[in-house]
DNA sequence: GCTCGGTATATCGGCTCGATACATCAGCAG
DNA sequence: CTGCTGATGTATCGAGCCGATATACCGAGC
């Protein structure tokens, strides 16, 4: 996911570990924030697999020093990583579904082909369902009186998942207006 | 916070690494599912810290065979254990206020001492602020038009965030009827 | 000139997950 | 009775991610 989500940002325009970490907590709120342990290993993976490179040109183009600070590294996506970022765009993986990844997914839903759209839309619809049903499972299921808090933190979920449920119907409807909520 | 789940179950009767995995999962609904990846490896460390032991009284015990089926493996708390039970539960750390950390601590509940309860819940109350204010932040400030899907799901997070405040006021309210709300 | 906070890269240990493997056992169909 | 399937049950592996930590440079303000 933070693969799908270092691709996109620097689809846009080059830059730096630093900046796409502020880039993506702005974009991503308070759904996903990104911890240096996680970004700089991705990068380097990422670098090793071809997806990216150091962009040196930054540098050394119109003013010498200045500009590229010291110890800054500034990445450039390559031609095999716009083929990487368009295949995860393309295909949603079980991790697209998750509250994290479905959250990245939808910052690049802009450059998501009409299908994959779709795909992703139902896949999360699913797993909401899923949610929901084992909650009103818990919900429903009278258990011992000690666990009252824990059943209201359950009961709180369950509103939860159902005004999710109801927001992202409306976007599949908008998405695909032919066909209804076969639900 | 899995040690605190553990030990809390095993604190009401001894279990075996499939069953305390059941009783977790109905127990924090969806709150928090946990792997065999994580159980088993977390088993290992309490029972190497002496905070369980395998309990051989229960093969032995009434009927030979039968009722321990081969391969079991039935742990029991220690004297220990229940210290370091009743420390976890004392004292929350920054985990507990976390969504999954929340849900663990509010399910032994009421084993949890009055003023450790307060610590909890103004804890998950100061989480849960700070996420509203940056969620706000990020739903006032005008993003680019392509991001109107990732800007919808922000909406949906502040309003969810907004109910789990309320939420908690309440809770805050019975647990400590005599001062109010100071924020 | 000196400290303080923001910028910037990087690593380490430890936890957790998902996948996988491998047994046992109950029930049921052939 | 034999073999199949599916639930029970323990366990490991690789990989990703987080939080803490270290290091260093820079601009602003006193």
């Amino acid at each position: 996911m933070l693969e799908l989500a270092i691709l996109g940002l620097l689809d846009e325009r080059p830059m730096h570990g630093y900046e796409l970490r502020k880039r993506l907590s702005e974009m991503l709120g308070t759904v996903r924030t990104v911890s240096f342990g996680s970004l700089y290993p991705t990068l380097r993976r990422l670098q090793q697999q071809g997806d990216i490179v150091e962009d040196s040109s930054a540098a050394t183009a119109t003013r010498p020093p200045a500009t590229a600070r010291r110890g800054r590294k500034t990445y450039r996506i390559t031609t095999r990583g716009k083929g990487t970022l368009a295949a995860l765009l393309d295909e949603p993986v079980s991790a697209s579904f998750a509250d994290d990844g479905f959250g990245v997914h939808l910052a690049f839903f802009d450059r998501t082909p009409g299908p994959a759209r779709v795909r992703l839309l139902e896949g999360r619809r699913r797993v909401l369902e899923e949610r929901r049903e084992s909650q009103r499972d818990a919900a429903t299921r009278a258990g011992p009186t000690e666990l009252r808090y824990a059943r209201q933190l359950t009961l709180l979920g369950l509103e939860t998942s159902e005004r999710e449920l109801r927001w992202i119907n409306e976007l599949i409807q908008t998405e695909n207006p032919s066909q209804g909520d076969p639900q």
